[in-house]
Parts: structure tokens; sequence; C-alpha cells
DNA sequence: ATCGTTTATCGTAGATATACGATAAACAGT
DNA sequence: ACTGTTTATCGTATATCTACGATAAACGAT
């Protein structure tokens, strides 16, 4: 995308806001990825290999996807020894869920322009 | 040795409600498509061709972008004649909205996985 | 029937995503 | 130092995404 252009309307500027609920809804538009960020609300923090163990992919994959999750900053990693403990960040979540009730789904709807 | 997807705790098991929200945020994954949504938000109809003329893409990227969110399910495109209006479905941007609430990082914890 | 308008779809090129095995890196314990 | 455990990263093959132009399809109006 080029989004260079500054004449264009502000709904349209590829905002911080956009951009940065782009990305998370990015993360978390894999299945596995999905599970994931499940299971670790479920309890709480865990290792790479728990994961493994769970789901037919090789580690090397899950791996892949938890580097995923927390470039997108839903999920911090602890590294402990030559073991690495992941967590959510729910700082992340909270925003993820500000920015989807922002989103406004309510069945009141302003027209700014005014007609059409 | 790893578990057979039969096997899978139900955490990790693909459900309905992961899929469907992997799906939905797969879609919004794009800056673009979520300027798409932001835009219907505010002036409730539009036409492909009026989106094409604030975004720098051409009218077939559009047009792709804007299937995306109809095979998503996130908007829905009526056909008047030639054109095509396009407006939000409120009932998937509602139900993205208590899946969303179902990851709940507020003190509330409830388990997600009784389908509704 | 023909023209103009609008949109969807096709074909395609280049970039990302997703999966894997192999390997390297970081420790803890012997 | 050596071994075992755990994870990250590299290389790679395949698939999907994203953009474009060209074209087809649908329709209103001449």
């Amino acid at each position: 995308m080029k989004a260079s252009s500054k004449d264009l309307p502000s709904v349209m500027t590829a905002t911080q806001e956009a951009e940065l609920f782009a990305s998370i809804c990015k993360a978390l538009g894999h299945p596995v990825r999905v599970m994931i960020i499940n299971y670790l609300k479920k309890i709480d923090r865990c290792l790479c290999g728990d994961i493994v163990e769970l789901l037919p992919l090789a580690q090397s994959t899950v791996s892949q996807h938890l580097k995923c999750l927390k470039d997108a900053g839903l999920i911090k990693g602890e590294v402990e020894g030559p073991k690495t403990c992941y967590c959510l960040d729910k700082t992340m979540l909270a925003k993820f869920s500000l920015l989807v009730a922002a989103l406004g789904i309510s069945t009141r709807n302003e027209n700014i322009e005014g007609d059409k």
C-alpha cells in the first residue's frame, strides 16, 4: 500500500490506530494462534514445549507462531535459562478490546457528511 | 510423543468459534480493510467507486478487498443495477465483539468453551 | 442495438505466510 | 568438558496475499 497521500479524508488515512488494529488482527488471523491465546488465558503461563505437545505441529512452527504473537505485542516471553516462559500481555489485549469497542457496533449511527 | 488431533484438549481444538474469530481477524488484518470498515461505519452505505476515489488503489484492488470483507461476513453487498451498495453487517460485527469480549482480559475470567 | 457507467473477475507478478527438518544457542546437571 | 533439554533461527517448498491492468458482465439511457 502506498498510503502516502496527505489529502485523503481522515477516515481513509492510515492512522496509527488503524495500523495497530490491523496488525493485531493479522496476528490473530490464524486458528492456531487463537488457540494459543486461549490456552494462555487458561493456564496463565507456559513453555513453547507445552504447546508443541498439545498440537500436531513441529516445534519450529509453534515457535514461529509464538514469535508472531510476540511481535504483535499480544504475549510476552520471559527467558528462564534455556526455556522461555510465555504469558499474555494484558495491556495489549486491553488495547485491542478498546479498539474493537471503537469500531462501535451499536445500532445508532451518526451521519457525518450530512447527506449522500 | 504427540497427541493425535482427537486427543487434543478442548482449548487446543480448532473449535468453530476459534475458526470464526480467526477468519474475521484475518479479514481485518489489513489497514485498507480496516479503513473501509471505518468509512462504512461513518457513511453507512457506499459504492465501490466511492472508495476507489478515496484511496490510491486500483478499482480491482478495492473490489478485492470488499470481497474479502464480504466473504468474512463483515459487510453486505446489495446489487442495484450495475452498482453494488455496500454496508456493514452489524450482526457479524456484534458477533465479533462478543468473541473479543470472550477473550476478555478484565478481572472476569470465564471459560469461553461452552459454545454459547 | 449501442453507449456509458459501475463492478466483478481473470491473469499475473512479487511479496508474505506457513509448514517442515536441520542446526545453533543457552543453560542445568553431571 | 560433556550431555541432555529447550528454544530460536536458518533454509526451503508450497500456498496465499496483494497489487495491477485488461476484460467481461449488468444495467440505464439514449
